[in-house]
DNA sequence: AGGGCCATGTAATAGGTTACATGATTGC
DNA sequence: GCAATCATGTAACCTATTACATGGCCCT
């Protein structure tokens, strides 16, 4: 429903092509959308029919050429509508809560190896996430317009842009990232009670050491 | 992927009809895990073929028939073998995040209507959840916005009582309420840091004009 | 008389995943 | 020579959502 959507946002925040739109999905839009390359070029070619985004054929040496795309005003026009409708606020689809729960009619204790596995994702998304945060946010909490260091993440294909006091793209990046942050430290919080409470059952697995960073 | 586990997971926590599942799927599973019951009657029947569950007409006065399904071995077999089977930590997929980040392009204040909405669900959310912890599981833990830490909760059953039941089915329900607790506090403040951020930009955006089709 | 709940489904469509396919360049 | 990265796609399949459909009971 709103794969297009995002592809709109990350194709404003910087024009690219469906191999780059899938890496980005890899990596910072990724962490609250995922999509594959192949879904992403079946509806890059729809928003193109539909004419939500304009493409450019860039020529490269050594590389494939790569078709790289922009938004177009009816895509603007699209993702402005779509920021009107609200949206329901949805619930997640949680495996591990399903097996979790599942576990009291198995074998718990079977369980917290593969609950430290996620411990172990969630504690690696979150030093990214943290290292991103410093990386283009200049610490924990941004200081309003202090001045930037090299070249920040502003785009440069926006030309109709005005010297903004409050640079709204940044801003709402940056406290997306922070959602993500509070969503990991959450978790990880979560599997250490999670793992406490699976470690009161069956016969203790003498595998694992419970000691964390 | 997981919705027959989940049902199987139901199934052994009481039978029921696909009716009852439907029920079930907005209520306590229903906050890891939806599912509408065309979803539910449709798997149902391909679980039934495959022998993981048992059905049982069960005659009713005043109302319908029901069809009440419990888990079969061969389905006690199939839940055993996914809860070996490793899965991947999935990325959510986070509507209000793309339209965090496409705010930036368009109206930021205008979205401050929609996270207030959102902030009110998931308050209420939580205010449910709570409910029913201190329904089904005895302790009020008295406080409310503490650190979710690894040291869990108080326990409630004892320290000094050799045959303490330890029922793992009951453990485990509250070990991912809980963990629905600790992700509905992280989204309400998160959502306040949201509020905060677009508080801080003006009523429209000066580089569009939102006059729309 | 009408709305809401119980109870079960079918059909069409949209969305997402997996497998398959190609072909050039760079680096080991 | 082999693997990885860049770059784009097709086809088959599975999952999920939305709309449509039925019918009786209970309450106001």
């Amino acid at each position: 429903m709103a794969l297009e959507h995002a592809i709109l946002v990350s194709l404003l925040e910087k024009p690219g092509s469906g191999y780059e739109l899938a890496r980005r999905f890899e990596r910072s839009i990724g962490y609250f959308w995922t999509a594959t390359h192949q879904q992403i070029y079946r509806v890059l070619k729809r928003m193109e029919n539909d004419g939500w985004v304009d493409v450019r054929d860039v020529p490269q040496h050594g590389r494939p050429d790569k078709r790289e795309y922009s938004v177009a005003d009816l895509g603007r026009a699209a993702l402005s509508s779509w920021l009107r409708d609200p949206i329901e606020p949805e619930s997640v689809r949680h495996d591990l809560a399903v097996k979790i729960r599942g576990a009291a009619f198995d074998d718990p204790a079977g369980l917290i190896r593969e609950v430290e596995r996620h411990r172990q994702v969630h504690q690696d998304r979150l030093a990214h996430y943290r290292a991103g945060e410093v990386r283009d946010f200049t610490g924990p909490e941004a200081d309003p317009d202090g001045p930037e260091g090299p070249e920040g993440p502003a785009d440069p294909a926006d030309p109709h842009r005005p010297e903004a006091p409050l640079d709204a793209e940044r801003e709402l990046q940056h406290v997306v990232l922070r959602g993500g942050i509070a969503y990991e430290r959450m978790m990880i919080a979560w599997l250490d009670d999670v793992l406490a409470t699976l470690a009161r059952f069956g016969p203790a697995d003498p595998r694992t050491s419970p000691s964390h960073p």
